[in-house]
This record gives structure tokens, sequence and C-alpha cells, in this order.
DNA sequence: AATCGTATCT
DNA sequence: GAGATACGAT
């Protein structure tokens, strides 16, 4: 293969080299496998790691590799020298490398924050916490070494700054463009001709929607959402050009929502099909990116087209493109940002509240503004409603207005969630991918807070957010903690986007977070937690799945459809969910664009499949989906202790499909609701099936007494672990097919 | 000079 | 059609 052909099968893939060090080959083995294998989750990485036995032979390959190993995770415990010392060994001959320690001792993550790690993470080490050591990985690389694209390999060596890499981040204080600049547009530069194609991947749309809602619509220039991303191999033209498709889309979203009729929403008649759009594009089809085939709202599970069930085709969320922008938010909160005209200038919005169109809206109807909102006519734009583009759109940038107005139980919210498991709306924040600090950090959230942190670095506009805190030994307990309710990390961090921003002040469903106990590391219950407390939805879901917070709950529902869909049914009767209300013609809400507009249009379309019958049966449970995606890990990798010093001591069920005995009685109650009687439900049962496949949710007996519909109570219970000396889990890591079927996704 | 917004190109 | 690039404006 020619370079130039190198060039064009690998655009764009960022490379970090991981060193794992660890004297428990099955604790090894299982970190590095994980996180080699969740490059086939993210096309725009690859990851490589390098795995040790002990401190000696990680000093040995350092000092050949130095240049090429961007990370360092390492466990604590280990003969001869523990992971700390290992760590000021490499300082003292490396300088100031990234180091993350990982113990099951989590008593030692004081005393490694202390001694400069740049990251504590508690063993087991979880799928939910690959994103905050992608995150160190790439921050590291990005202010401290080069970038290395696979395209430009051979030309790494000689461009490493080995003083960069002495420098924290925050320490660096350099300019991030300029530095970037300098570092990566040099390999561009020498390649001549030919620069990769960006791909706006769903993770990096979404966090490009994130900086949106962050900075502000109106505020939001190329280089603010590029300093926000914080994504190395972005350049602000990359940045540019996507913006300005999405403002694109936004006018025309506007425009065809009947703005300028100067009227509220006319529900908007999406005809979606399968079809590519970027939104498709950024996905490869190995990945297990959510991939909505059907349009907003058109969950699989209402389409008869839809394919064999099967169990969750997103083994986990960390690289689940779900936004999280407007997790709290429901629709008739919601409405679009009211621009005094139609360029999306720095004014000042008009209207007292929302900054943008992510900005919730408490405030009343601004009807009169509406057509200001969207300033449509003044760029002379096709006065005429182009529901194609829109439907493209919708695809893809509309992503965000079905976030935005979604929740979990939102149609719309279900053709998304439906190809991710965590997700909808909420879980997005726990979804988020490796780069993706914040919210990644978000679902992984520990008892210490360190999610909170990485948040906060991200988030550079956010006031008070600076801190690179806990991440850095230096900041350990940073601002934000202080501001974090002690027993609700989640809510705080939270909270601390939120309040003012998305209107989660209002929202009650902060609590949920704070229900998270140290011990519950799941990115899921997180994600979920953040959504409203009282929304049904997610407690459902978070009851789902008790014991297994973010991963088991994709194992239990059917991702592609199945996760949302059922999330969707569920929500009928709870709550009289908001999102489903405001959804709802009849409910009150802005008069104006709103994403609820949106979703409202879509839940009128939303119509359940008469013939659409979806049962879950055992035999679907496949590991693996149609594409070769891997599925869901059949169970929580959280339950792997392969940790000396900790066993594991409570026994659970190996059942890993449990769902809560009352998520029959709540389905069921929602079924009564439907009076079309064709709503699908999902059987999800373990020994046997529900007969009747229809408005019948055969949910299996729960038997965790853990599980709470309320996370404000109970849920701080320990979650018992899985009891894994019903496996050999030694023989079966060393068995390829046993790993690979837990880790890949890409079956070739 | 940097960066933006938009038009246009690939 | 997604993303890159050109280019005038600020």
């Amino acid at each position: 293969m020619t370079f130039a052909q190198s060039l064009n099968n690998q655009s764009s893939v960022l490379r970090i080299n991981i060193m794992v060090v660890d004297d428990d080959p099955v604790s090894r083995e299982i970190m590095s496998r994980m996180l080699e294998r969740s490059k086939y989750r993210d096309p725009s990485m690859e990851i490589t790691v390098i795995a040790v036995r002990d401190a000696r032979e990680a000093l040995s390959t350092l000092k050949i590799q130095r240049n090429n190993i961007d990370l360092i995770v390492t466990d604590y415990y280990m003969p001869g020298m523990n992971g700390l010392q290992l760590k000021q060994q490499i300082t003292r001959q490396f300088g100031n490398f990234p180091v993350i320690v990982m113990s099951s001792d989590t008593n030692k993550e004081q005393e490694s924050l202390a001694c400069g790690s740049v990251c504590f993470l508690p063993k087991p080490i979880k799928p939910t916490d690959l994103p905050k050591i992608y995150q160190v990985a790439f921050t590291y690389k990005r202010k401290g070494k080069s970038i290395s694209r696979t395209e430009h390999n051979h030309m790494d060596t000689n461009v490493s700054i080995p003083q960069q890499i002495q420098l924290l981040p925050e320490q660096a204080n350099v300019s991030r463009t300029k530095k970037n600049k300098k570092f990566s547009s040099r390999s561009d530069s020498r390649s001549p001709s030919k620069k990769s194609k960006l791909s706006w991947s769903d993770y990096l749309h979404d966090l490009f929607l994130q900086a949106i809602h962050h900075i502000g619509l109106d505020k939001a220039v190329p280089k603010k959402i590029l300093e926000f991303m914080d994504v190395s191999y972005l350049t602000r033209e990359n940045v540019a050009s996507h913006l300005q498709k999405y403002r694109n889309f936004l006018r025309k979203v506007a425009e065809s929502s009947g703005m300028l009729h100067g009227r509220g929403m006319e529900p908007y008649h999406s005809n979606y099909t399968t079809s590519s759009s970027w939104y498709d594009t950024g996905l490869n089809n190995k990945s297990s990116y959510s991939k909505p085939r059907h349009g907003l709202g058109q969950s699989r599970l209402l389409s008869n087209t839809c394919e064999p069930v099967r169990f969750n085709q997103m083994p986990y969320n960390h690289m689940n493109r779900l936004s999280t922008y407007e997790p709290h938010r429901t629709g008739s909160n919601l409405t679009m940002p009211i621009k005094s005209n139609l360029s999306f200038s720095t004014q000042p919005l008009q209207n007292e509240g929302s900054r943008s169109f992510l900005e919730p809206t408490v405030t009343a109807n601004k009807t009169g503004q509406t057509s200001q909102v969207l300033g449509l006519g003044q760029h002379g734009m096709s006065a005429t409603n182009d529901n194609n583009f829109i439907n493209n759109m919708m695809r893809s940038y509309g992503r965000i207005s079905i976030y935005a107005s979604s929740t979990s139980n939102q149609p719309g919210m279900n053709s998304h969630g439906s190809s991710t498991p965590n997700q909808p709306g909420m879980s997005s924040y726990g979804s988020v991918s490796p780069n993706q600090l914040g919210m990644s950090s978000h679902g992984s959230l520990t008892p210490s807070q360190r999610g909170m942190s990485s948040y906060e670095s991200l988030t550079s506009n956010q006031p008070g957010m600076s801190s690179h805190g806990s991440l850095t030994p230096t900041q350990p307990g940073m601002i934000s903690r202080g501001s974090l309710t002690p027993t609700q990390q989640g809510i705080s961090s939270y909270g601390i986007l939120s309040p003012s921003q998305l209107g989660l002040s209002t929202q009650p469903g902060m609590s949920n977070q704070g229900s998270l106990g140290p011990t519950q590391r799941g990115m899921g219950m997180s994600n979920y937690g953040s959504l409203t407390s009282y929304q049904p939805a997610l407690s459902t879901h978070g009851s789902l799945f008790p014991n297994q917070p973010g991963i088991s709950s994709h194992i239990s529902l059917p991702p592609t459809q199945q996760g949302m869909s059922s999330f969707g049914s569920l929500t009928t009767n709870h709550s009289g969910m908001s999102s489903y209300e405001i959804l709802t013609p009849a409910q009150p809400g802005p008069s104006h664009i709103s994403y609820g507009l949106l979703l409202d249009n879509e839940n009128t379309a939303y119509k359940p499949q008469p013939h659409a019958s979806t049962t879950i049966q055992p035999d679907n449970l496949s590991l693996y989906d149609d594409l070769g995606n891997i599925n869901e890990i059949p169970f929580d990798l959280s339950n792997f202790d392969f940790d000396h010093d900790k066993q594991q001591e409570e026994a659970v069920s190996a059942n890993k499909f449990e769902i809560p005995a009352n998520l029959e009685t709540e389905l069921n109650q929602t079924s009564s609701l439907e009076e079309d009687g064709d709503w699908t439900f999902l059987n999800i049962n373990q020994g046997h099936f529900n007969e009747k496949t229809s408005n019948t949710f055969a949910a299996p007996e729960m038997n965790d007494p853990t599980f709470n519909k309320n996370p404000n109570h109970a849920q701080e219970q320990d979650v018992p672990d899985f009891d894994w000396s019903l496996l050999d889990f030694v023989n079966l890591a060393n068995e390829n097919d046993f790993m690979d079927s837990m880790f890949t996704n890409d079956m070739n």
C-alpha cells in the first residue's frame, strides 16, 4: 500500500499508545483488551496497548518507547515497586508522564493523586472508565506530545516534544489552538497534497453540540467551539464548516416549522426513510454507534421493517454519541432561541432567558418573537418548505433537537435510544466518548467526584470550572467540588451545567444522580439519574438494571430498538411524563418553535405499528448484531475483580438480565394508556416467554432488592457484586473466544 | 493578523 | 451531500 493509499484509507485516525502495567495477567489482559477493543467503537481513534507486568519492565519499556507512549495505566499493588513508586521513577527518569493508578483499594486514591497520578481508577476497571483514560491520553498527547495520526506515523518520532510532557496541561498554559496548530499541522504540511477529510462522527457532533449549548448559539463561533471541544485533531476550519452546516440546518428547521407564518408549530410530518446522511456517514458499519435508520421518532420498534431483535448493540455507552445536551429538558419548556435577525450574530438575544436553541426557556411563550428566532428570509433562503432538507438534517444535525426536547420516553428519543443503550438524553452525558471529557467523566463519576473534575476541565467556558481539579493532583479538591452536594455528586456535576443553562434547577431530577452511590459507578445510572428523578422512565430504567447501571441495562433491553422504545412505552404511564405530554399537541407549550415542537410532530406521527410485535427471546440475545458488532457484554465488567487484594464477597445471581418485578406492573399500566392497543412491548424474559406479545411486557422476576424506583431511596446501597467465582475467568480469559466475545465488535 | 461568515468547490 | 476551501468582511 502506498502512502497515499494509506492516507485515504485511514483518515484522521488519532492514535494513542497506552502502557498498561499490572502484575496480574488476567487483569492486565482485560485492561488491555478493553482499551484496544474500544477503538472499534470509534473509528477516529486507534489504541495501541503495551502491556507489561511490573514496574521494572515498564521503565525499561519507557526507555525505548518513551516517545511513543502517551499514557501509563498502572496497578497500584505490584511486586517490587508499586504503582506510585513507578510513577515517581517515571517522573524522575522521563519527566511528568501521565500516569493513571488503578486499584481495588480505593484508599489509595488520595495517595495516588497526591503523588502526581493524573487519575485514580478503582478496580475493577469498567468500560465506563475508558473514556476517562482516553481523556487523559488525549489531553496529554495533545498538550505535550505530537499528534500522531496513523497516516503520519512514520513522522512521529521526531516531533515529540519531551519538554511538553513535563507539564500538566494546566501548567503548560499554552494556547491550545496555537499549540495544536504548531504540532498537528506540521504533519499535515508534510503531506503535501492530501489532507484527510474529517468525519463528523456522532461523538464529534455531540461534542460540538455540547459546545454550542455551553457557549450559547449566539456566541458560538468556531474558535470557541473548538476550544470547548478540545479535540486535538480538529481545526477551526473543521468546526467552521460544520457550524455553517449546522446553522443552515437550524434555519431550515425554523423555516419549515411554520415560523414564517407567524404561527406556532405546525406539526411537521416527517417521512423519514432510511437513507444515508452525514449522521450515518460518520459511522462505519462496524461502529456500534447509534444509527437511527429511521428518522426522528421513528423508532424501530414501531417499524415493521425492524430487524430481528437483538440485544444491545452498544456494549457500553462511552462511545455512545448520544447527546446529553438536554437531558432534563422537557419539551414544553423549550423554545427556540429568539434572534433579532436572521444571522446568528453575536447580538444579544432578545428574550431574557434563552441564549440559544439549546437553552431552555422557562418563560412564557414568545410567539411574537418566533419569527425573529428564525431570522428567516433575510438570507434569502428558500422560502419553500424543503422537507427533504429537513428530513436529512433532522437525521443529522437534528439530533440536537431530538435530544433537546426529548426525554427518554419520547419517541424521538426512542429512535435515538434505540441504537444506543443508555441514552436518551440523559444518558448522553454518561455515554460520552473518550475524548469527551466532560460527559464521560460524568458517567464515571465516583464518590470522589473525579468525573466532575474532568467535566470541569472540559468546560473551559464554564465559570468556576476551570479547575482540572480532581484530575490533577495539584488540585484535588477543586472548586467544583465545593459546590457539589456531598451526597449528590452526580447532581452537582449536572448542576454545574444545568441550573441556569439546562433548566435543571426547575427539574427535580437532579436527585437521581444524587442517588448514585459511591459504589455505583455505572454510567448508565448516572445518566439516567440525570433525568428527572420523577420521571418514571428513568427510574424504571435504572430499576431495570439495579446491579448494572450502565451496562446491564443495555443488556437487557435490546439495543436497536427496544431499549429505547420500551423506554418510551414506559413513559406513557409514568409521569405523564413531561416529555410525553409536551409532545402531545394538547400540551401547553411555547407557541413558537421548540424542540418539543419538533418532537411533537414526531410524536404525532408516533403510532404503534399494529404488526409490530417484538419479542425478545433469549435466542435473540446474540452477542453480535447483524453487522458483527458486539452487542453487549453479558455481564457487568465491574464484577470482575482479579485484584488480589480484594475479593468479591457477595454473590449475585448469575442471571444478569433481570428486570424489576415492578417494572412489569408499570409496563402493564402503561399499556392501559394505549388505546390503540398496538404498542409493541418487549418481552424480556429470561426463562420463559410470555405468550402475549402484544401489550405485554413480560418481566422476569427481579430478585434484586436494591432496586428502587426512587433513586433517593436505597440507591446508595452497594450493588451486589457478581459472583465471579461462578465462572472460571482465568481460563476464560485465556481463551480468545471468550475475550473476543467480550470486547470485539469487529468480527472479521 | 486572526477569525468570522458565506459562497463555492470537491 | 459532507466537508474543505476560497475569500471578503470585521
